[in-house]
DNA sequence: CAAAAAAGTTGAACCAGATTAACTTTTTAT
DNA sequence: ATAAAAAGTTAATCTGGTTCAACTTTTTTG
């Protein structure tokens, strides 16, 4: 009897591809289940990220940090999320980007070698994985388009629209750089809202 | 013997999955080659886009166009590269972009259908849509971190850099916006740029 | 090839959003 | 509990990039 921390990630990959009990099992079976203190980086630069994680409980964030000390997220992600840095992931290379626990967190570990094997082991499990990469590719050109067509004002609130659960529980300063404007302008947005 | 315009995509598709010649011939055969004359629409808003396209010879340009009448230029393709609105083609809905040849091209056009069909016949050819969506989706991440960490002057920069061979191609006006900012801005650059 | 349309240029005025800095509130660690 | 650090606020000033408008160059079309 599998643990119960898998359940959501067991009706997630249900939902994109019909798998038998022995066959969901056995993919289940593949993936570590971590605990995760606040603050806690589970991808650094410097590193290659060997994960690709699905969110249980908890909250993270992505980000980027330049030259200037500046940082940039790049993803949020709460339950039913993945994240990680694909590009580390995928290619095997070193990362370029933080994922930090923003709350106490429980995730569901894949390692690139356990996917790889999947994947090959059994056509279902590859197309779970293709529909994943085809959906957040079609994800991104929705954000890309949304990014490219609205003011900062108008990004903030299409966010505050489509995320509700998430504003809530990111920091400010995450969620300003993310919408790429200034925590102080996002201060102001917010009381502009609040007071009219 | 395959026509020679297919010569392209058959080593675009060797290169990331190994298929036998049978394999890729039957592979092949599915593609529709389309000639299509410059300014002509391959996809349209209220039309849903039933092909992914893999451009032969050509350039093309997607775009959406925003309440105000501003276009905003969402992705290039030149040879060897795939163009569709994927949103619609994945879901099956309407699209939202419009995408036009800027010059004389030739295409080679999958269809939803036959798509489908090939991913469920082989397994090798889902791992050909698995990694070609995976490559997107790392590419996309990329594509996020240089638009929020970047100025406008280093975008353009960095275009120029990265896409030395699509620059000439490509009117001003859709290079701007697809850079977010307005031609005369990129006009001003590019002045600045040459004559220091 | 001429005329019209589309694309690109230049400069002046303007503004959305950044920067700086001083301050208040919340969170964390001892 | 309390001090220190982190996060968020507010206001004044500044600036990268937009807007508007008049113009020049290039491309398209009859």
């Amino acid at each position: 009897m599998l643990n119960q921390d898998f359940e959501p990630l067991a009706s997630h990959i249900l939902q994109r591809v019909p798998l038998t009990v022995d066959e969901l099992n056995f993919m289940l079976s593949q993936f570590k289940l971590t605990r995760v203190k606040k603050r806690q980086f589970i991808v650094q630069p410097g590193f290659t990220a060997n994960y690709r994680n699905f969110v249980c409980a908890g909250a993270f964030r992505a980000y980027v940090v330049i030259d200037n000390g500046e940082d940039h997220t790049i993803q949020f992600a709460i339950e039913d999320w993945w994240i990680t840095d694909y590009n580390s992931y995928y290619n095997a290379e070193q990362a370029t980007m933080f994922v930090i626990a923003l709350e106490d967190s429980i995730i569901l570990q894949l390692s690139r070698e356990n996917e790889d094997m999947l994947k090959q082991a059994n056509h279902k499990y590859e197309t779970f994985f293709r529909i994943s990469a085809e959906r957040a590719q079609a994800f991104h050109f929705r954000q890309l388009i949304t990014n490219l067509t609205q003011t900062a004002e108008f990004r903030y609130e299409s966010f505050l629209h489509k995320y509700p659960k998430i504003v809530n529980r990111v920091p400010q300063y995450a969620l300003a750089s993310y919408l790429g404007m200034t925590t102080e302008y996002l201060s102001k947005l917010r009381n502009k809202r609040a007071t009219k």
